[in-house]
RNA sequence: GUGGGCGUAGCUCAGUUGGUUAGAGCUCCGGAUUGUGAUUCCGGAGGUCGUGGGUUCGAGUCCCAUCGUCCACCCCA
């Protein structure tokens, strides 16, 4: 049997970690600008945390964990989201008393599903938190860190969906009104809607199924059950979405998956990714943390998709961050090619933004240049008898900038700066 | 879990109604005045045709199974 990587789990290569390093390094830089600190968690937690926090009933929980027992009986999970451990972190560290949390955290996540675009078994998220502060000026900030993101990365084509699920009590009105209704009309529903009436029938209203919209068309709306505080909280935010120019659409049907969230709820979506629309998701869960037994406090946060983001970058040709070599060194004759690892060596440390490859293995000068070339370098350098006897070396442009030129080691690295700009 | 498409060289693919030693482009390596790349020309390396059975004188091609992969549903980032 050939081994290969698991299933819905890729590897990374050169070629394309150059486009995730550009997103952790530009959402690390966002995310210090609005005070948020970075949090580092395990990738295994107790089974019981994620059943808590996301709840028992949902998909993920049913049917997508990767659990198991380790060697001491524990029931023992890898992680479905991020959520649920930075809340469990901040409660085991005291963090979430009596006190606001700006923070994030990203890593791999994994939900046993059937692969397809967009969608994998381990994938990665970023996760913005923030803990302890109940009013709406915190939801805009949230978003508007999404959106700070994608204005850093030079991205657009986003659609802001928003909805409140106001507070839990009048949701549980409107669920209430809306399974009324619906066993109404059961007999006409889909297969698919009549499971989800008894597992999570605001989903009904989601379904792509004409005969099942129709009904749906005039079923209680979650709106119009808010209560007067809930409808304060979802002015507010909107309000502040306004005055900061974001724009958003109401999606009336707008439902998370997870059991845990409250009044806001969104998503930024896209039309470019096939059949997966969302590349983040969030909103507020102020029953969560007392929920997984810590103090009563508010949170709200989103999680984003690297993968999603990466592939959306790739179809927008999002430019990233240059990683290529700028320099490389061809060197062959025995004495030249220790001249030119010693003077490469120094060069790095002269020169401590310098990416620079130096030869090895040997060949012909006319196969370094090809290495060089094929390396995206802008120069290269050449160092053989001639040049080390006259103590120089032959400085070569491989894009066209002008006509190579001897210059002395002693002028190297100055040389280099300047035509570098390092 | 359900449904459909596809598995031939490192990559992208061709391969006729089944018929000799299975091809192309790209990549890689070497050469075209000794030490000058990316263009051009010449040459070379690289494949148990996913795997296992079956039909046949003969299977990359037809049949069955299996594995993998992609896409979609469910659900979600």
């Amino acid at each position: 049997m050939k081994i290969q990587s698991v299933r819905g789990m890729n590897d990374v290569l050169p070629v394309d970690a150059a486009a995730w390093q550009h997103v952790y390094a530009v959402a690390a830089q966002v995310f210090a600008a609005y005070g948020y600190g970075e949090l580092r968690l395990p990738v295994v937690e107790r089974t019981e945390l994620f059943k808590r926090a996301v709840g028992e009933v949902t998909d993920v929980v049913e049917k997508e964990m990767y659990s198991f027992e380790d060697r001491g009986g524990e029931n023992l999970s890898l992680r479905p989201e991020l959520t649920a451990g930075v809340v469990r972190a901040g409660i085991e560290h005291g963090l979430l008393f009596n006190q606001q949390q700006r923070v994030w955290c990203t890593g791999p996540v994994f939900r046993y599903e059937r692969p397809q675009a967009g969608r994998y078994r381990q994938f990665h998220q970023l996760d913005v938190e923030a803990f302890g502060i109940p009013t709406p000026d915190v939801d805009v900030e949230i978003i508007a860190i999404a959106a700070q993101l994608w204005r850093r990365l030079g991205m657009s084509g986003f659609t802001l969906e928003l909805n409140s699920l106001g507070t839990p009590a009048s949701r549980a009105v409107h669920r209430a009104a809306l399974v009324e209704y619906l066993s109404l009309h059961e007999a006409a529903l889909d297969d698919d809607s009549k499971r989800r009436l008894g597992t999570n029938p605001l989903r009904v209203l989601d379904s792509k199924v004409p005969a099942t919209q129709a009904i749906v068309a005039n079923a209680p709306q979650l709106l119009d059950h808010l209560d007067a505080v809930s409808l304060a909280h979802f002015a507010a935010v909107r309000q502040g979405l306004d005055d900061l120019g974001i724009p958003y659409v109401i999606n009336p049907r707008l439902v998370r998956g997870l059991d845990y969230y409250t009044h806001t709820v969104f998503e930024w979506t896209t039309t470019q990714l096939g059949a997966q629309s969302a590349v983040c998701a969030g909103g507020r869960y102020d029953g969560l943390v007392q929920q997984l037994g810590g103090p009563q406090t508010t949170g709200i946060g989103f999680g984003l998709g690297i993968e999603r983001l990466i592939a959306l970058m790739a179809l927008q040709n999002v430019p990233v961050a240059d990683n290529r070599p700028h320099i490389y060194f061809c060197r062959f004759g025995a004495a030249a090619e220790r001249d030119a690892m010693k003077l490469a060596e120094q060069l790095r440390i002269d020169m401590p933004q310098l990416r620079l490859v130096l030869n090895a293995g040997g060949g012909g000068l006319k196969s370094q240049l090809k290495r060089a070339d094929a390396s995206g370098a802008r120069y290269a350098l050449i160092l053989g008898d001639e040049e080390t006897a006259a103590r120089c070396v032959q400085v070569k442009s491989l894009r066209g900038e002008g006509e190579p030129n001897q210059c002395p080691w002693s002028e190297l690295a100055a040389q280099l700066s300047a035509r570098l700009a390092l």
